[in-house]
DNA sequence: GCTTAAATTGACAGCGCTGTCATATATGAG
DNA sequence: CTCATATATGACAGCGCTGTCAATTTAAGC
């Protein structure tokens, strides 16, 4: 068994000792306590400072029965989504001096609640991030509120009163990228969409419409095509768009994979992009910078959102009533090159 | 301040007094630790499984002076590698009671060395995972051992003597996914490689070369092209390719988004894929499945090597010695749509 | 200036576990 | 069967911090 090495630790003890006050005063000024004479919070920031103190997150653990983590439950596989949440998470988690852990799950098993109740309480995690579909789960969410689990959803697809989530506003940002697209020139666009059961995707259709309309353009059936969210779908599409409405100029698809496909059908079919043709997407997947061409699309700040998600339950964990439960964010727009002015024919 | 609702927690001493034996007796049969007879041991894990026992871990790190975290250390943009290492790592930590912890790290910073050293001895890391670049940076690997801090490094470009790693014979791999091109019938086959300096580039257009002069086939400077591994080059290669092996069949590109680039160029040619000519690529990212068509490719086996190298970190902080310092590994090659047998013309 | 309430401070125990070291028990050699 | 050695077990302290609660200081009211 071998041990690390013991250098001297700075504990909590010594910073006191330096400022001269009690250790518990000083624990206190080191945890932002509102109960410390401002002389003497100084005092102990300034030791700390001095001795470069880093407080032993186990025995605060310990002492206080708090885990300080937060663990991110997933069922998932877009990797890429997935590393923006940590991101954000860890982001917020190192300033408080919290964990950040994400955790697989499958949502399919059987046991699944059970199993999922087990891990968090043996972990003793403090506070829970869920992502779609999870947030969702009504019997779960209500399982973990019994264990005092403190949770934050990510988009979660329905709006509950009684939960804190975070949510980004796809009509709008569906809204503005057509709105580029109109700018650009074109008039005959066209949309294709997603799985009808898939709220995002429904939203971002709505945008659609209501922009084609604002602008007086058509937004009709024929402008309107479902697929499935795959490249194969986007393909199909765009032999079906051509099909029904020659004219189109523009494409925009509900998400960049299917974005993806239309181009590469649009290539296939000998159209220059993006003169002949523009393409755009929706999601800001890591490749659709790497694409070729670049992919115009929309870009949800997820990053973002789990930071504040993360922060939002930290604040939840120290026991603060926070009135506002949810809170929207904007996503932006990236113009990249598959999109263009019309070229007037 | 708000408390999580104290339940009676199952403590060691509950489980020791259940089974009969002391405290520490209790503790050593829930460690493995050799010396305990075996009935009492057999007792004690009875005990804890009847009573479903889960040890505090920050108890534990407390006493120890151990953090039971491990953490990866990067500096990488690719998401889908990153989330692989983060699985294989959770999945070897969650065995045996540590926390897996991914951390960002900015490379070009001009103090690097010394805000890692800090972050890891402010955390109190047990053991470090480093991916590549960092990795190969000799003086970072240095400093961190000097902290006694235990190290596994995946796929570094330069096997040391002194390291623990893992890596995968990206030779064998290449040669692999040649052969299997080969046996499709192909003879005219392009390479198209990487920059020079990437050891794993050179290492795949080794295995091409190989396969290729194994086989009686050609493999001169006509079939060997020169990307940057971005899907506009493999774009470029393609017209390049064209032009001067006029009758290539079938292309392996060195990664994924070169071959990708190469079938948006080849569809943009008219040509039929895999039909009329058959790619093949390298990595296996997430999107290689989603693609149109679907790419045959070579896939690493991240998470495996990922666990494998934190099972051996875990082993590495309990301080059993252990000879053997590299392990390797072999990828696995996946056959989608984009190969196919030559049709002959 | 005196009383009462509020804010601030500190002494102390103890979170649940492991390391140390002393003690007890088993095994082997002769 | 005895002594030496190896193996197994247990008593105890203490890791560094926070919660509790009582003691002290300060502010407020009149």
């Amino acid at each position: 068994m071998s041990l690390r090495n013991k250098k001297k630790r700075v504990t909590v003890t010594d910073i006191a000792k330096e400022a001269g006050v009690s250790l518990k005063t000083a624990s206190r000024a080191l945890n932002n306590s509102p109960h410390v004479r401002k002389e003497k919070r100084e005092a102990v920031l300034r030791a700390a400072k001095k001795f470069n103190f880093r407080p032993n997150i186990s025995a605060r653990q310990l002492a206080s029965n708090r885990s300080y983590v937060i663990t991110h439950f997933y069922d998932n596989l877009n990797t890429d989504y997935l590393s923006k949440i940590y991101t954000g998470m860890q982001q917020a988690c190192h300033k408080h001096g919290y964990y950040a852990v994400a955790e697989a799950t499958d949502y399919s098993r059987k046991n699944f609640i059970a199993q999922t109740l087990d891990y968090a309480s043996s972990f003793n995690i403090d506070g829970l991030i869920l992502s779609p579909p999870l947030c969702d789960d009504a019997k779960l969410i209500e399982a973990l509120k019994k264990q005092d689990i403190k949770l934050v959803l990510i988009s979660p697809q329905e709006a509950s009163n009684d939960d804190y989530y975070v949510f980004v506003d796809e009509e709008r940002s569906a809204f503005e990228i057509t709105e580029h697209l109109i700018t650009l020139g074109h008039e005959n666009i066209a949309f294709l969409g997603g799985l009808k059961s898939h709220k995002a995707a429904s939203d971002r259709q709505k945008g659609f419409i209501s922009a084609m309309k604002h602008h007086g353009l058509n937004a009709s059936n024929k402008n309107v095509k479902s697929g499935d969210f795959t490249m194969q779908s986007g393909h199909d599409a765009y032999v079906d768009i051509m099909k029904k409405l020659p004219e189109a100029t523009a494409i925009f698809a509900a998400n960049d994979e299917m974005a993806m496909g239309v181009i590469m059908a649009a290539l296939n079919d000998g159209k220059k992009i993006p003169d002949e043709i523009a393409i755009a997407g929706y999601d800001n997947i890591r490749f659709s910078g790497l694409f070729w061409p670049s992919l115009t699309t929309v870009s949800p700040p997820v990053i973002e959102m789990a930071n504040y998600a993360t922060n939002l339950l930290i604040r939840l964990i120290s026991g603060e009533t926070i009135k506002n439960k949810r809170h929207e964010f904007v996503s932006e727009i990236i113009i990249r090159k598959s999109t263009n002015k019309r070229k007037s024919s």
